[in-house]
DNA sequence: AGCAACTAGCTGAACGATCAGCTAGTTATC
DNA sequence: GATAACTAGCTGATCGTTCAGCTAGTTGCT
């Protein structure tokens, strides 16, 4: 059986506790992101991690906090990629390809992990949610990379940020519920190029002069 | 003490199977959408509805069965909304405005079943969600709601769909995390308005003939 | 170098609490 | 009085947390 195997590796491995921390925390996070904080247990926790029940409330005190350091890793890890991004951009020639190139940053970092996504999505099924906190930083860094593009499409570069952030978020979000009902799939990478692609045009359509908007009452 | 209120007034209460299982599903509903299946107890329900703990069980078999029932009659209301925001929708003059009453009437149901969106955010964390196969009909009524305008566009019905939704269902879905982040409330009327609006602008700009999009590979 | 004292890493067992499901029963209604 | 509408009480399973204890590894002393 694989937990055996693992638990024995274990009692065999030196004993190293940053090495067992971050065993624990992948583990933590995977389980985590697939079935919950309420539908995962610590015993569950321990067999994957190769540690019996008791370690990872050894060293992260409680399943809560545990569950609050794996969440701390996974929107480090998002700020890391998104901050990269912002500084990537600012070689872009026009705000157009400024606003593609940072988007399909996104894109990637979302088609590439997962776990985020789907951390996120648990979290923000809770009211008293803190990411938003979290999230100051990166949005700051959006709006300053959109702000160009949605000066000239005539509207806040908040509104643009939430169009874009939308778009690109939510066929991952909802790779199970509306994706395959319009025969579409999330995870295929012709899909990620053509909404690349799509999200440029989407922007060009937005930014093009002469354009007649809805007056404000 | 509120629970014992209900409770005696239900002991007091004539019998009435059908009205004790809508109170029941009522309950439930809102308790599966805040606090999720596992975060629920077949205790919270029957206080909530005014009943014992062993009615919920009773009357439908278990608490799987249970969600199941809730799920479906959430997903029922939704195919109700869309489905008259379809019938109602072919008096529009013009394939933008099809799409902006269409659009429309989406928002408005989102914003006022707030527990319709939590169910399905949660479902979206599933797997094996079933969701998809319920989201068929109501799939193909926006596919032929929005084809005229996804023709002017140059893309196709499904990704136009796709665009829409995810910008509607986007902020109600992240009202905790980047909504506030960003400055914004999903639940001000003045945002819904402005949405409609907004999204109303995006359909034209992307109609607009003179565009120059990218080449297929 | 060698040994004793100490520490950090990790574990198994036990705890109280909570849960869904079951069963035997009680009450209202026709 | 039969049947449907409910309920209280029980049961086995599972959960997070706690804690004493074991052991591998380190440090300090001679």
């Amino acid at each position: 059986m694989a937990a055996r195997n693992e638990r024995t590796r274990a009692a065999e491995r030196t004993r190293d506790a940053e090495r067992t921390k971050e065993a624990i925390l992948v583990a933590a996070e995977d389980h985590f992101a697939r079935l919950g904080f309420d539908g995962t247990s610590l015993q569950q926790i321990g067999e994957a991690a190769g540690v019996a029940r008791s370690t990872p409330a050894y060293f992260f005190r409680s399943k809560e906090a545990l569950y609050d350091a794996v969440l701390a890793r996974a929107v480090a890890r998002a700020q890391e990629a998104m901050a990269r991004a912002y500084a990537a951009e600012d070689e872009a020639s026009s705000a157009e390809d400024a606003v593609e190139s940072y988007v399909g940053a996104f894109l990637d970092f979302l088609g590439h992990d997962q776990n985020f996504v789907r951390i996120i999505q648990r979290e923000a099924l809770e009211d008293g949610s803190r990411v938003a906190e979290f999230f100051g930083r990166s949005v700051d860094e959006a709006v300053a990379a959109l702000g160009p593009a949605a000066e000239k499409a005539g509207i806040t570069p908040q509104r643009l940020a939430l169009d874009l952030a939308a778009i690109c978020w939510y066929p991952f979000a909802h790779e199970h519920t509306l994706m395959p009902a319009l025969g579409m799939n999330a995870r295929d990478p012709a899909f990620l190029d053509e909404q690349k692609r799509h999200l440029g045009d989407l922007v060009r359509a937005m930014t093009r002069p002469g354009r007649q908007r809805s007056t404000r009452r």
